[in-house]
DNA sequence: CTAGGGTTAGAC
DNA sequence: GTCTAACCCTAG
Protein backbone atom coordinates (compact mmCIF):
# COMPACT_ATOMS: atom_id res chain seq x y z
CA UNK A 1 0.00 0.00 0.00
CA UNK A 2 1.86 3.05 -1.28
CA UNK A 3 -0.79 5.74 0.03
CA UNK A 4 -0.57 7.23 -3.43
CA UNK A 5 -1.47 10.83 -2.84
CA UNK A 6 -3.98 12.29 -5.33
CA UNK A 7 -3.39 13.50 -8.84
CA UNK A 8 -2.13 17.07 -9.19
CA UNK A 9 -5.40 18.42 -10.62
CA UNK A 10 -5.26 22.44 -11.56
CA UNK A 11 -7.61 24.34 -9.79
CA UNK A 12 -10.39 26.11 -12.18
CA UNK A 13 -11.26 29.36 -12.95
CA UNK A 14 -14.58 28.52 -11.51
CA UNK A 15 -13.81 27.31 -8.28
CA UNK A 16 -11.38 30.84 -8.04
CA UNK A 17 -14.22 32.49 -9.03
CA UNK A 18 -16.69 30.98 -6.82
CA UNK A 19 -13.91 31.17 -3.45
CA UNK A 20 -13.26 34.55 -4.34
CA UNK A 21 -17.13 35.47 -4.33
CA UNK A 22 -17.30 33.39 -1.66
CA UNK A 23 -15.06 34.60 0.71
CA UNK A 24 -16.29 38.02 -0.54
CA UNK A 25 -19.47 37.44 0.89
CA UNK A 26 -19.12 35.62 4.47
CA UNK A 27 -15.82 36.32 5.59
CA UNK A 28 -17.19 37.36 9.02
CA UNK A 29 -15.52 38.59 12.00
CA UNK A 30 -12.05 38.06 10.23
CA UNK A 31 -12.55 34.44 10.06
CA UNK A 32 -13.36 32.37 6.96
CA UNK A 33 -15.86 29.66 7.28
CA UNK A 34 -14.40 27.44 4.99
CA UNK A 35 -17.07 25.07 5.42
CA UNK A 36 -20.26 27.11 4.28
CA UNK A 37 -17.78 28.66 0.97
CA UNK A 38 -17.44 25.04 -0.06
CA UNK A 39 -21.30 24.15 0.50
CA UNK A 40 -21.82 27.46 -1.41
CA UNK A 41 -20.00 26.38 -4.26
CA UNK A 42 -20.18 22.59 -4.23
CA UNK A 43 -21.57 22.24 -7.35
CA UNK A 44 -18.49 23.97 -9.07
CA UNK A 45 -15.94 22.65 -6.61
CA UNK A 46 -14.55 19.56 -7.03
CA UNK A 47 -15.60 16.38 -5.16
CA UNK A 48 -12.62 16.21 -3.41
CA UNK A 49 -12.56 19.68 -2.69
CA UNK A 50 -11.80 20.32 1.49
CA UNK A 51 -11.64 23.37 3.52
CA UNK A 52 -7.71 22.67 3.73
CA UNK A 53 -7.31 22.88 0.05
CA UNK A 54 -9.44 26.44 -0.07
CA UNK A 55 -7.20 27.77 2.43
CA UNK A 56 -4.54 26.64 1.07
CA UNK A 57 -5.56 28.04 -2.42
CA UNK A 58 -6.78 31.18 -0.43
CA UNK A 59 -3.09 31.44 1.10
CA UNK A 60 -1.07 30.35 -2.12
CA UNK A 61 -2.70 33.27 -3.95
CA UNK A 62 -2.67 36.05 -1.11
CA UNK A 63 1.14 35.33 -1.22
CA UNK A 64 1.59 35.55 -4.92
CA UNK A 65 -0.96 38.62 -5.02
CA UNK A 66 -1.92 40.97 -1.33
CA UNK A 67 -4.19 42.65 -3.80
CA UNK A 68 -6.49 40.36 -3.19
CA UNK A 69 -6.88 40.27 0.62
C1' DC B 1 -13.02 24.33 12.68
C1' DT B 2 -9.16 27.35 11.33
C1' DA B 3 -4.16 28.32 10.69
C1' DG B 4 0.47 26.95 9.63
C1' DG B 5 4.21 24.00 7.99
C1' DG B 6 6.34 20.40 5.14
C1' DT B 7 6.51 17.56 0.93
C1' DT B 8 5.45 16.14 -3.92
C1' DA B 9 4.75 16.97 -8.65
C1' DG B 10 4.67 19.64 -12.88
C1' DA B 11 6.54 23.56 -15.62
C1' DC B 12 10.39 26.73 -16.83
C1' DG C 1 18.28 22.98 -11.10
C1' DT C 2 14.74 26.20 -9.59
C1' DC C 3 9.94 28.04 -8.78
C1' DT C 4 5.10 27.69 -8.52
C1' DA C 5 0.75 25.12 -7.48
C1' DA C 6 -1.33 21.59 -4.91
C1' DC C 7 -1.91 17.96 -1.30
C1' DC C 8 -1.30 16.02 3.39
C1' DC C 9 -0.43 16.36 8.50
C1' DT C 10 -0.16 18.74 12.82
C1' DA C 11 -1.22 22.35 16.14
C1' DG C 12 -4.19 25.93 18.39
Amino acid sequence: MPQLRRKKVPWTVQEEEMLKKGVQKFSSDGKFPWKDILEYGSSVFFSDRTTIDVKDKWRNMCKVSPKFK
